[in-house]
DNA sequence: GCCGGTCCTTGAAACGTTCAAAAGGACTGG
DNA sequence: CCAGTCCTTTTGAACGTTTCAAGGACCGGC
């Protein structure tokens, strides 16, 4: 009682070897039927538990993938944890996540952390945008797998959502429901999220200026995108943002909306509430990435929902190859997803677009 | 290049034996200056990573604490990570997640896998209520702390917000407010939560009652509790549960509402806003969990904050104490902290309290 | 009765660490 | 020159698994 029971005593309960009991529990169909109920009965009764520390130095293959996130908080993650989890449940293995908060260093730490518990691979949202954290753990030899970043230097697989696309479709959503100007709230330009979300928001821009002048239906003002930078990416930025597009004049000030993501959303609702600008009648908001709280957000919000959870499932898929059996054959490539819109009451088409 | 370095490797590029080395690593100040270096050189160019798995069958003991959250998609656990990981780091463990996503048998998978980890312990909010899965999980011998939960059958420490005070200080802060008639929109009263809060929001009542009474400052409307039970605990019991209260007559209907959580409050503000009913000059809000969304929502909400870092923090403690040396010494005990209320704008005072 | 199979079980050697005990060397004081 | 001390390094036995070659028992066919 005062020591965990081991395979020896398993073994010694049930009169058989270690290598019997051994058998059982990786080969059951090998051992005898009577022996291996024996066997059970004993692991039973003592409530046997498996080291998988002796365990994964014997065999060297660890049966846990690991999830190292940006930031816990963010909801997006856990989604892609659901669908990692789903996946490695198939290849019976456990998954655990860790978590950066945002810090290289403490990514470094946490990556240290990983290597010396030789987990069969981890998927990662790196915090070092420099790629030095990442190569220094490449040495481990553990496969990893970028979720939703590029960071330079390849030879890596990765999993990403086509932010332009997203940017593209937001924007087009906007002109479909009819508005001409439109702003786009990004988040630090610094991120290459953001970037690439204007990108796709003037693609959306130019497409519209295409067809509006083949359709020809009357004057058309034409589609324009006007960019406020938002101090940060929180509520707090919103609100910041929706402060500078309300002192705009009414000639100049944008009919609707596109935030870089959703919190920025959410203050930019916010900030139009307390002005008494209503939504979406006087001012439509798109917002990026879809998180609950865009669903439940007075006027519910219009959102581009990220397919998180395929994410995820593609990571560990991913993983699972490269530190399989089959490894040898494994070749590094990026699996690209689309976003998709959602459509909710705070881009309801408005009544007569334009000024 | 093929294999990974070991502390062989090291010790033969070294010049030293594998003993040496492991010195180096475990206790530096025994080795001489010049051998350290060498040994410390012969490191870093390998890029040797110590094998945790085969220190922890050696020396039995893991470096790693787990967190089994109930869902990790509330931000509440997130927190109570930080504040573990602030605890863990100081005695340099390191903590993992893993989320049970409030099922009782994924539960019960994650704990099986934690137990072959052979973790140092683990904090636990456990979906199965009856405690059958933990007691389970208690023949391993790892020692677990309960977070924010109770179960049946002791045993064990806990770590815990005091629900009872925080239902009773939302009351209160209402009736402060000048409100009289409160409803309590409840989450499921099947959960001691709801049930904590309601007996804590009967009690800021009866406070108020006897205060009033004394203070006899001319004739008052005695306060009085309507209980709401909302079918769920997300933004659509909310929903619903609102439009129960906006059925009821004027002269029932409460002036203020006290909401189980702060989903649930933020339902409750999206119904009210589609019924034109204004917060909070018409009905004022309190939240409970204070979750970030709380400080989002067009009309920011008063909430009753946890402070889950805390409860995080102390967890981890409690099982550093118990896995550590010092363990014959550890009395299970319970930790209880007081929440504290967070004003915002959706409880702000109203001019003329009462009918 | 012996042979070749088939099935099941055993025993022992790894895996990469840690740890205690022992060995080795360099001094010191006698 | 020896015993004693101190400091550093080596040695080898664990830790709890997995794996695999080899052994034993039994069976049917000749």
């Amino acid at each position: 009682m005062t020591k965990n029971a081991g395979m020896r005593d398993v073994a010694e309960l049930a009169g058989v070897s270690v290598g019997t009991v051994s058998n059982v529990l990786n080969r059951p169909d090998v051992v005898a039927p009577g022996t291996r109920a024996r066997v059970q009965a004993a692991i039973a009764e003592l409530g046997f538990v498996r080291s998988e520390s002796a365990r994964l130095l014997r065999v060297g293959r660890s049966q846990v993938l690991a999830l190292l996130a940006l930031d816990l908080a963010n909801p997006f993650y856990v989604e892609v944890l659901r669908g990692a989890e789903q996946a490695a449940r198939e290849a019976e293995l456990g998954v655990v996540v860790v978590d950066s908060a945002g810090s290289a260093v403490a990514e470094a730490g946490q990556l240290a952390l990983l290597a010396q518990q030789r987990v069969r691979g981890v998927m990662v949202t790196p915090a070092d945008g420099s790629g030095g954290t990442l190569a220094e753990f490449g040495r481990s030899r553990i496969p990893y797998v970028l979720v939703d970043r590029e960071v330079p230097g390849g030879g890596v697989c990765r999993v990403l959502v086509d932010d332009v696309a997203g940017g593209e479709m937001a924007v087009a959503h906007l002109i479909g429901a009819g508005h001409r100007r439109i702003g786009y709230v990004a988040g630090p330009l610094g991120a290459a999220e953001f970037r690439d979300r204007l990108v796709g928001a003037r693609r959306g821009i130019g497409a519209a200026d295409g067809c509006a002048s083949l359709a020809a239906e009357g004057v058309h003002e034409p589609a324009r995108l006007m960019v406020i930078e938002a101090p940060g990416a929180d509520i707090a930025a919103g609100r910041d943002a929706a402060a500078r597009v309300l002192g705009l004049s009414a000639a100049e000030r944008p009919t609707a909306l596109f935030c870089g993501n959703d919190l920025i959303a959410l203050g930019v609702l916010q900030a139009l509430f307390a002005a008494g600008v209503v939504v979406p009648a006087e001012m439509a908001i798109v917002g990026y990435g879809d998180m609950e709280l865009a669903a439940g957000a007075v006027v519910p919000l219009t959102s581009i929902r990220l397919p998180a959870a395929r994410l995820g499932r593609a990571a560990a898929e991913l993983l699972i190859e490269e530190s399989g059996p089959l490894a040898a054959q494994h070749v590094h490539r990026d699996v690209v997803f689309q976003p998709e819109l959602v459509a909710r009451a705070s881009s309801l088409p408005v009544r007569s677009p334009g000024s």
